[in-house]
DNA sequence: CCTTGCCCTGACGCCGACGTCAAGCCGTAC
DNA sequence: GTACGGCTTGACGTCGGCGTCAGGGCAAGG
C-alpha cells in the first residue's frame, strides 16, 4: 500500500503521514521508485496514534503507544510507559476541567451581574424619564 | 505615566502593551519625546483586558469591553456587545468542558482496562510458570 | 566624559501539527 | 505524444500572544 491509500484507509493526508515520519514516529520502506510503502501493521500503528490525537494527546506522547505495539504487544496501551502517559493526561484532563469550571461560574456570575445591572438602570430610565432608555440598551434600528 | 510604569502597576510587560497598542486595542499618547504617555483610565482598560485574558479570552473578545469603558461605561460589560461576548465564551466553555469530560471518560476506561489486561497477564505468567513476568511489567533495574 | 536606566522601532523566534505551493519524476491511458 | 493522477523533496505559511535580540536615542548622576 502506498501513502495515499494509507493516508485515505486512516482518514487522514498525506502531508500527515510524512510529517510522522519526519517525527521518526511511522517510518515507511520505499519500493523500487523511492515511493513509501505501508502494510496493514502500519494502518494499526496510525490508528492507533490518531485516537490518541483526537484524545488530545500530543505527538510526542502517542510514541510509547506506538513503540509498544512495535514490540508486538496486541495493545498499544499493553505497556507501563502507555499507562504513565494515560494517567499523566487524566491528571492534565482533571486539572484542566477544574479551571474551566471555575472560569466558567467567574464569568456566569459576571454576566448575571452585569444583566442585573442593567436591567436595574433600564427601570431607572424607563420609570422617571420617558421609555427611550439612553445608550444603546436595546438591538433597535440605527 | 510611561509604559515601564503602567506594565508594573497591570503586572504584565512593556512588550505586552506595545503589542496591544500594535492591536488598536490600547493607544498611547506621546511626550515630547516620541515616549508613550498613560493615565490611570489607561490601567482600567489594561486590567480589564489582563483580567479577561486570564479567563481565557482572545484578545479580540476582549475588544467590545475595552470599547465600552472607552464610551464612559463604569463597567466594561455594560454594553450589549460584552454580554455578547459572555454568553458566546460561556457556549463555548460548556461545550468544551463537556468534550474534555467524555475524553477524560474514555482515557479512564482505557486505562482501567489495560489495568486488568496486564493483572490478568502477570496472574498468568506467575501461577504456572516461573516468577519473571516476562516483558517490562516492573520498573526494575536495567 | 562615561555609565546607567528607561525609552524607541523593527524584526525574527517560539510552539504544534500540519496546509499549501513549487518543481519535478513515474507510470498508465488515450 | 501528452495528459493525468500519484508520488517525491523542500520550504514557507498558519494561528496567538507575546519573548528576545539588534541598534540607537534621551536624561540624570558621578
Amino acid at each position: 500500500m502506498r501513502i495515499g491509500e494509507l493516508a485515505a484507509r486512516a482518514g487522514t493526508t498525506t502531508r500527515t503521514l510524512r510529517y510522522y515520519e519526519s517525527r521518526g514516529l511511522l517510518p515507511a520502506r520505499r519500493d523500487g521508485n523511492g515511493y513509501r510503502t505501508y502494510d496493514e501493521s502500519d494502518l494499526r500503528l496510525l490508528r492507533q496514534i490518531r485516537t490518541l490525537q483526537d484524545f488530545g494527546f500530543g505527538l510526542e506522547e502517542t510514541r510509547p503507544f506506538v513503540e509498544c505495539l512495535r514490540a508486538g504487544h496486541p495493545e498499544g496501551d499493553s505497556c507501563p510507559a502507555s499507562l504513565q502517559v494515560y494517567r499523566r493526561k487524566l491528571d492534565e484532563l482533571d486539572t484542566l476541567i477544574a479551571e474551566l469550571g471555575a472560569v466558567r461560574e467567574q464569568v456566569g456570575r459576571q454576566l448575571a451581574r452585569a444583566e442585573a445591572a442593567r436591567a436595574a438602570l433600564a427601570a431607572d430610565a424607563t420609570v422617571p424619564g420617558g421609555p427611550e432608555p439612553e445608550c444603546e440598551l436595546g438591538g433597535g434600528p440605527r
